[in-house]
RNA sequence: GGCCAGGUAGCUCAGUUGGUAGAGCAGCGGACUGAAAAUCCGCGUGUCGGCGGUUCGAUUCCGUCCCUGGCCA
């Protein structure tokens, strides 16, 4: 925010689950005093039950962008989620149109697929992809099975993609990360995050992607009263540290390392950093 | 004070008919093209509570001491 206020910027939120309105303690969501001083984009976009995707995150900041350049502000794109910000620096191929209804067949098909069957049955399809995760080894087999291409094949197809160039500041407080999250949690705590999630279990499905945000069902086990308080606040925290972990690891491997330039917000020179990094033309 | 049950990885525990031990969780590293705060993969040396004894060899058997929990005084 004082980076945001040392100039006239517009942040784009890129952030899996600030995406879902109604999830705004433990998500850590803009204050309405916030977005009253700096306009923001990305929040609060669509229905907690609603699954979303980084191609739709990458069409919306396309259009967030232009937006916020039209009122003469530099658009900032802000968040965690690095694989948003990648697809709309380094677009995703082109998907053809797929037919819904052989598209939620599928899905019904694999939903209930041990992952052990699934992984043999994309080493036959689109053996590349066949060492990725249950939701890669899903999406590798609705894109072959649906378009008759595997989906490494369409990556290798569309090499040209018009990528656009971007600079990044990647903000790590080291080894105070751990006290850090601490410290937020109980703040998200005062705040009043189990209300919050006590509210939303009246009315949300168990299984809307919302629910995916680290700590919200540790929250809700707790609401419903099958853990303690202290129980339900350690899962939190250990959910918290393993997402920044693997938030670490994809920051430092999938970035171009040429263009990162990183900060420590605890470090007395960050806001410096911060206003240099910003001011040689990055966004 | 007596009896019983325990003391093994950071935590919860399994195990060794005596040949120095392994799961889950945590932690660490890694992967990642429309679910990404998601989804997966890899990594296990620790005085087996201390000290003695028996034994070629003890974490395992014996003695003793310490600690924890329960019951009885």
């Amino acid at each position: 925010m004082a980076l945001a206020e040392s100039r006239d910027v517009a942040i784009i939120s890129a952030d899996s689950r600030q995406i879902y309105r109604g999830f705004d303690i433990g998500t850590a969501k803009p204050t309405d005093a916030e977005r009253e001083r700096v306009p923001h984009f990305g929040v609060d976009v669509v229905e907690p039950t609603e699954r979303y995707s980084a191609a739709s995150w990458a069409a919306g900041a396309t259009e967030w962008i232009k937006g916020a350049r039209a009122t003469g502000r530099v658009p900032l794109i802000v968040g965690g989620t690095g694989f948003y910000i990648r697809s709309l620096v380094e677009p995703l191929f082109t998907e053809p149109p797929l037919d819904q209804q052989r598209l939620t067949a599928l899905r019904e098909k694999i939903a209930p697929m041990p992952t052990a069957e699934l992984r043999r049955w994309v080493k036959r399809l689109d053996p590349a992809r066949s060492h990725l995760g249950r939701a890669q080894l899903a999406r590798a087999v609705e894109v072959a099975m649906l378009t008759g291409t595997a989906l490494s094949a369409w990556h290798a197809r569309a090499p040209g993609a018009p990528r656009r160039s971007a600079r990044y500041l990647v903000v790590d407080p080291g080894s105070s990360l751990r006290s850090r999250i601490e410290t937020r949690l109980h703040d998200m705590m005062r705040a009043g995050w189990e209300e919050e999630v006590a509210a939303l279990d009246a009315g949300i499905p168990d299984d809307a992607p919302a629910w995916n945000a680290s700590g919200y069902r540790a929250m809700r086990d707790l609401v419903r009263g099958k853990v303690s308080r202290a129980e339900a606040i350690d899962r939190a925290f250990v959910d918290t540290r393993q997402y920044a972990k693997r938030q670490r690891t994809w920051f430092r491997h999938q970035l171009p390392s040429g263009s990162v330039t990183k900060v420590d917000p605890a470090a007395p020179d960050n806001l410096d950093v911060a206003r240099r990094w910003l001011e040689s033309g990055g966004e």
